[in-house]
DNA sequence: AAGAAAAGTGATAGCCTCTAACTGAACGAT
DNA sequence: ATCGTTCAGTTAGAGGCTATCACTTTTCTT
């Protein structure tokens, strides 16, 4: 499960040991968010002296960066898990409930980001097959309901079809990369602001706020 | 303009440095995000010595929150100082201009907030100020464009009927408060995205995708 | 001009990241 | 079985940070 078991024992143990010292981070940045994370603090905890830990990972940037890593996959993972031919509305449960599940997660892929911080190449290929997920699902589904009507995104369309560096495969229908951006900005932004706490003094509940959201996005 | 205008010199004096002192450090702060500022830093650009600063604000964390408040009242003054009856299509320009001026002060306000922080009472107050304006922007507008229909809300409607201490004020019809929580929530999807970087390598012009969400917006 | 109030200082405690030099244990090859 | 290498972990320490304290200097008030 946690991927300790591989080559020879000197191998494993220190598999082991990277991944006690994420599991703390990660108990800590829960608490006090990522900029608290404190790799001393880590290494007291494990009882060992501060600078063990950096034989195990280069600096504080290169053990956030794995978090960040492993909270994508731990994302890819869970969209791709949805049930075979989803749609978006499951796209849509599943993100919330990833999110819900564990808000800072949430905030090391979507959060705000460090100026000057470059995001490796593994994540982006990471996130790309999160939209590719995404795509799937839009592209799979009526592109609107019968009844209601569908926002025009005719010239959104038009744009897309010129600059869709990001689905180059040409089976998905321009229609279906507005869907895949607006499914994922309007789910983001409610989410977003639901886990930095800005509906706390409102009264609502966010969870019927999403859903409606969910609603407009599949066409009721 | 910076309000250091007021009473005695010593207060004018103060004043002055509490902003010279906000100036660095809204520079380092749009250089390397907020959690890498530091008082000391700021201190010694200013050719004063460390605990200097400490007379100006009691922590890191008073400079910060003043920080964040700055920067709400900017917004809330942005989105009122709009031309009278301006819709939602105006308060969204008005917001995304605001949000690219400085997309760190934006952070600020909408970014990943740290567990445990609580706002003061001072920011929520703008917070609800903000809100006042665009539900102002939401009911003096046509609910929907004649030709298109828009997504159904009446759900959302009804729980926001009952659920409505953010917007007591009778005279708001409960379709004006689900519209107002879909603009906020929508436009800060979109801008929190880009912001971030997260549509940097996709190939699209993310302001298209604004116009795109605008448009769904207002009804075409 | 004398006294009170406030601004600024250096010293210091206690965090932190990260480097360097060193010790000790496990491992592979002879 | 032993030797030499490799790697984990240690302490010491440089340099940064927040924040407090005691102290001096400046400035305002009376």
């Amino acid at each position: 499960m946690t991927a300790a078991d591989a080559g020879t024992p000197r191998e494993r143990y220190r598999a082991q040991v990277r991944d006690e010292v994420k599991l703390h981070a990660r108990e800590q940045i829960a608490a006090a968010g990522a900029s608290a994370l404190s790799l001393n603090a880590i290494a007291k905890r494990m009882g060992m002296s501060g600078p063990a830990l950096y034989r195990y990972f280069a600096n504080r940037d290169e053990l956030i960066t794995e978090l960040v890593k492993d909270a994508y996959r731990s994302l890819a993972d869970a969209v791709r898990d949805a049930p075979e031919g989803a749609g978006v509305a499951e796209f849509a449960h599943v993100l919330r409930a990833w999110a819900l599940e564990d808000r800072q997660r949430y905030f090391l892929v979507y959060g705000t980001p460090i100026p000057g911080y470059e995001a490796p190449e593994d994540t982006t290929l990471i996130a790309s097959e999160i939209m590719a997920v995404l795509l799937r699902a839009c592209a799979a589904e009526p592109p609107a309901a019968p009844g209601t009507a569908a926002p025009d995104t005719t010239a959104l369309d038009a744009h897309l079809a010129g600059h869709r560096a990001w689905a180059p495969d040409p089976a998905v229908p321009a229609a279906a990369l507005s869907r895949a951006l607006a499914v994922w900005t309007r789910l983001h932004g409610v989410l977003s602001l639901e886990l930095s706490g800005h509906f706390v003094g409102m009264g609502f509940d966010p969870a019927e706020l999403f859903a409606a959201e969910v609603r407009s996005l599949t066409g009721r």
